[in-house]
DNA sequence: GTGAAAGCGCTAACAA
DNA sequence: TTGTTAGCGCTTTCAC
């Protein structure tokens, strides 16, 4: 069995109570005393058992991080930067995948809840109302979602459609077309409404397709779509998306850029390394993760102080796969 | 506060040891008494402590897990069907980035110590007296690694840099270089020496070069070391390091496959995007995943019983990185 | 500044 | 089949 405070103390001739003091509360100890339940630590290799701590503290240090898929590109960097973060603020944190569904998420979110100081929502699918029904019983922060009440950290992704729709209406496209995410998504919402409003200025068309899984397959699938709707500019919800509808519409003999422009979302490494580079928007994901546990620990810690909801801009990156509309004779 | 066993049991109208019961040990229980139990526990919303429960059994049901880089796109589907067969297997997971630093893996190691049941070390960059050392205290099961006693899962990833050489050597390269990985990684180990041992075999020259960053600037840099060496082939420690290579190459003339080939190893969706498109040793990692999951729970609850390793096969896929070699006289 | 004692939520003998 | 009791490792009053 592992070394316990009770055989520190006994080493060190004091009381448990002592070495308990000497690790939560240093001050409270004769410099002396430390001295010597410290080096008894070390010797016996004491390390103490957060678990126990947890059952009369009511802080387990713990957090948990809720994502739809770690095996997308997206996720990966934002859930590097939140759980060295939460290392460096004394926090260990349990990563979950919910396989985009939002029944498992609601289950994860239950099995964690005893064993987390709170909960870290990533892209959530679940609705606001589970969120918020979820989150009177433990501190959550939301990673793009605008939840009544609750702290968040959303990309302004819709600055970044907006960018969007303007260059491609700068390139010369007329009819254009947002290729939607999952159902739940609030990424997706935006893009579609600022996108549809850039639009509207600019007096060019746009029709929305969706919902459409994440994926590359799900963009490969909508290929169709866009080429019945006649657009020559595409918006699609993230960056496997774009990739797998530059594919799907080579299949169907159309040539990005040549003959539609195509714009993701989320500027991942797939994107960069796409032929053609990948015209997209880039997500500050790594101060995000960042940025959320932040606000998770305060919300922990003030109880229930004010919510911070904290935007964070998101920037268009022009690479190859947009470029000027060509006139429709020269098409085919 | 949470509802606690009290709570239930004083509406069901018994002890809290026969709610206690109810949940671990139902069958000891009476049907009738179980019903009014469990109906008091759902109306009362409860959900036991985790923490509690491990502190009386010495069983968490957390696992540990800790790989090099998150970010790295050769971890989230390991980490992903890791996390997820755990999860069936009731188990959370806590996930931990050691950013390749052996001593952060090491203080990771002992901060998860006593609230996991155990841990699975993935392509660990510690050494391998110190992952003895620590797995005295605790269970491990090691991935692309093979240490002495320990259940582990290996990728053969040796067979595939056999059949790379085989490769090149096939298509007339008589001179290659490997491009080694981390100090302590085994993987890296693998490839080196099945690599020269195909190499003799043929009567092709091999040299080594390294150790490397395992990312695109490690590959980057590495490319002027290729030339230098006079290489017209190369085996990349992973898909990362051969896109920064190619890179690297192009930046100094040469052009892949027409110039060098190179050959990269995981088959990430890195390398299926990259242009060319990498020729490349594939992973089995989501079964590794499952797998080594499989072996860290027998390992638990076997306590010390015989060791498995297993060894799962890599394939070589070829792609358009790799090509005839063309005669001197031609290149430059 | 240190010790004594109670208790966090739960399980596991042991009795009844 | 159910209740009683002790205790897991730790923190936290309260005395001294």
């Amino acid at each position: 069995m592992a070394v316990t405070i009770r055989e520190v103390a006994q080493a060190a001739g004091v009381h448990v109570s002592t070495v308990s003091r000497t690790f939560s509360a240093p001050n409270l100890v004769n410099a002396e005393t430390r001295e010597r339940v410290i080096a008894a630590a070390a010797e016996l290799g004491y390390r103490p058992n957060l678990a126990a701590r947890a059952l009369t503290t009511g802080r387990t240090n713990n957090l948990g991080l809720i994502v739809a898929d770690i095996a997308n590109p997206f996720f990966p960097p934002l859930i590097k930067a939140a759980q060295s973060y939460a290392r460096v603020r004394g926090y260990q944190v349990f990563v979950a995948d919910t396989d985009e569904d939002p029944r498992v998420e609601e289950e994860l979110i239950g099995t964690l809840a005893r064993q987390v100081d709170g909960v870290l929502l990533v892209s959530p699918r679940l609705s606001n109302a589970a969120i918020v029904r979820l989150g009177a019983d433990l501190p959550f922060a939301v990673v793009n979602r605008r939840v009544k009440g609750m702290p968040a950290v959303l990309m302004d992704v819709g600055t970044g459609a907006g960018a969007a729709v303007d260059h491609l209406a700068g390139l010369g496209h007329r009819r254009l077309v947002v290729l939607g995410g999952p159902r739940n998504s609030w990424t997706s919402g935006q893009i579609r409404r600022a996108a549809g409003a850039a639009a509207e200025r600019h007096g060019v068309e746009l029709s929305y397709h969706g919902p459409n899984a994440p994926t590359e397959q799900g963009g490969y699938r909508a290929a169709a779509a866009v080429l019945a709707a006649g657009a020559t500019g595409v918006i699609a919800y993230n960056d496997l998306m774009a990739i797998g509808a530059i594919e799907g519409l080579a299949t169907a003999g159309a040539e990005v850029p040549r003959d539609v422009s195509v714009v993701g979302v989320d500027d991942t490494v797939a994107g960069r390394l796409n032929r053609p580079k990948l015209t997209t928007i880039a997500m500050p994901t790594q101060t995000a993760g960042r940025a959320a546990v932040d606000l998770l620990l305060q919300a922990i810690d003030e109880a229930a102080s004010g919510t911070v909801q904290m935007i964070l801009e998101t920037d268009l990156v022009v690479r190859d796969s947009t470029g000027p509309r060509v006139a429709v004779e020269r098409r085919v």
